[in-house]
Formats: structure tokens, C-alpha cells, sequence
DNA sequence: CTGGTCTCCTGATCGC
DNA sequence: TGCGATCAGGAGACCA
């Protein structure tokens, strides 16, 4: 479900709370939602019954240390701890439908509660994930490992950078572009967002656009994730950032899920199609195949 | 190596 | 009201 803006939204709304605050308590409602040293590699939704998962170890999972930052890069985000054993963190992957959230005081947890944290001051916070495509990733010796196969950050791509790294690939540019070991961050929404706002069309061959033209798309795709990250993000059916609160980038939408409707620019008629086994909206006609 | 397809999972929605 | 088909903001595994 979320994209960079999500994530970075979700990740300032946390940020107040957490940061100089210990860990108290760690539950761990459905093991394989978490992946921690040892644990055979891969994803979170995939190879879980391969073989047993291993024992945690208390400190993987934060507990008992004192939370130093929440960082991100793309869309996934880190909660580090600061000790003098080095920088332990978890990676949260939040998947299509995955959050963190405060918990209140109810009794009952919210349906699909796979792990929850307790901070010294009583709070409580859940991550919770229904389709269960994320997951929370222990890493005790830090981020790095975990985010060297990560492109850079959309958010902050250099134009030059992002242009070669398009030149490496004869995939359409949409696939490219969803891809995170290429840019780290875009999503279905924004992909089509920053792509439609360049003129480019998503089946364009990435590696046959145009440097001026790559140059525009970095620049558009910066442009539009910090706008949608100015408004909350974007609420299509269940995103909330920590507090519960909707985005309000949805409204901006110039192509996602507009499919059928006027081109915004031209008028033409937006076409709905799949590129990269995703859904895909685009306007035929104001947005070139072979940019010139 | 590259790129295309399949799959993981739950829930909302739509047509009959 | 029920039921099956289809669709979701992601991304790793697998195959040609």
C-alpha cells in the first residue's frame, strides 16, 4: 500500500514518539511476519516453512534498548538503536497494507496485530499488517547490509544518477521505475503521477529515453513525492499515518485510477492498461512512446 | 545477467 | 442475501 510519501508521513508521525524512549516489552503475535538472524533468507512472504524459524533473541527486536532515530530510505523504514554495540535496528516493511500504529488502551487488539512494542512509559504500538506482504526485519548489526541493495532515494535522486541507471535497462520505464534496486521509494501511484507529468509513457523502453527527458522525469518524480508527503501522503482505501489520520494527496491525482476519465492536460480520453503486471493509466496521447 | 510471470494473503466490491 | 470472480498502494522466487 504505501509509497515513499506514506512511509516518510508515517515515519514523522512516529518520530515524536519514539525517539529517547526504551523498549519495555516485545510481543511477537505471528512469528512469521517477523525475519531475524539466521532465519532462511528471502522475504517475508515467501520460504517461511522452509525451516523452523529460529529463537529471537531479546535485543534483536529492540527490547530493553533506547531508541535513537526513525530513518527510511524508499520505502522502508528503520528503527535504530543507539548502544555501544553498534547500531541495532528493525527494518519495517510495511508491504501493500501494512502500518504502525499507536494503540490505546482497549483491551482487544486490532484484527491482524502481529507485533507489538511497550515503551517504558506504558505506550504501545502495533504493527499491523492484514495481507501479511510485510514484515519487520531484525537486523543487529544495523541498516546497511539491508540497504545496500536499495537504489537511491526518490526523494533525493540526482538527476545524472537516475539517468544512467535508467540507461541500464531495456525494461518499459514504468518497470524501472517500480523497481527499488533502480530508485528506492516509487510506487503504482507515483510511478504513473511522475510519468504523466513528463509526458513519457510507461512503456517506453527506459534505456531509450532521452537524457533531457530522464533529467525532467528525476525532477518531477522528486517534485511530486515531496508535495504528496506536504499533504499526508495518499489515502486510497485504508492508509493512515500513526494517529489515524487520512492523507489528502488522492485529490491530486492526475492519472491513478482515472482511468476513462479526460486526460487532465489534453482531454484524450486516459487509457487503463497493465504494464509490469501492474495497474496502469495513462494518456495516449500527451505522453510520447519515443520522447523526443 | 535480464526481463517477464507467478505467488504470497486478506478484504472490498461488483455482477449475477 | 449469497457466491464466485476480480482487484488492491509490494516485492521475492522462479523460469526461459
Amino acid at each position: 500500500m504505501p509509497e515513499l510519501p506514506e512511509v516518510e508521513t508515517l515515519r514523522r508521525s512516529l518520530e515524536h514518539d519514539l525517539v529517547g524512549r526504551t523498549v519495555a516489552r516485545v510481543d511477537i503475535r505471528r512469528r512469521d511476519v517477523v525475519v531475524a538472524p539466521g532465519d532462511p533468507e528471502g522475504g517475508f512472504s515467501r520460504s517461511r516453512s522452509d525451516r523452523p524459524p529460529v529463537r529471537i533473541k531479546p535485543p534483536w527486536m529492540l527490547r530493553g534498548l533506547t531508541i535513537a532515530r526513525l530513518t527510511r530510505r524508499g520505502k522502508q523504514m528503520a528503527v535504530e538503536a543507539d548502544t555501544d554495540r553498534g547500531a541495532p535496528a528493525l527494518v519495517i516493511q510495511l508491504g501493500m497494507t501494512g502500518t504502525v500504529r499507536s494503540l490505546d488502551d482497549r483491551i482487544r487488539y486490532p484484527a491482524h496485530t502481529h507485533v507489538v512494542w511497550t515503551l517504558e512509559n506504558g505506550r504501545r504500538f502495533a504493527f499491523i499488517d492484514p495481507r501479511r506482504f510485510g514484515g519487520v526485519r531484525a537486523l543487529p548489526g544495523g541498516t546497511r547490509d539491508a540497504w545496500a541493495a536499495l537504489g537511491p532515494d526518490a526523494l533525493t535522486v540526482r538527476g545524472d544518477e537516475f539517468t544512467a541507471r535508467l540507461a541500464r535497462t531495456r525494461r518499459a520505464v514504468k518497470a524501472a521505475l517500480l523497481d527499488q534496486a533502480v530508485v528506492a521509494g516509487v510506487g503504482n501511484i507515483y510511478a504513473d503521477e511522475a510519468l504523466f507529468a513528463s509526458k513519457i509513457h510507461p512503456e517506453t523502453i527506459a534505456a531509450g529515453i532521452p537524457r533531457d527527458a530522464a533529467i525532467r522525469l528525476a525532477s518531477n518524480i522528486r517534485r511530486i513525492l515531496r508535495d504528496a508527503i506536504g499533504r499526508g501522503g495518499s489515502t486510497i482505501k485504508d492508509y493512515r499515518n500513526s494517529d489515524g489520520e487520512p492523507g489528502g494527496f488522492q485529490a491530486a491525482h492526475q492519472v491513478y485510477g482515472r482511468g476513462g476519465r479526460p486526460c487532465p492536460r489534453c482531454g484524450t480520453i486516459l487509457t487503463p492498461s497493465r504494464v509490469a503486471q501492474r495497474a496502469t493509466v495513462a494518456c495516449g496521447s500527451c505522453q510520447a512512446r519515443e520522447p523526443a
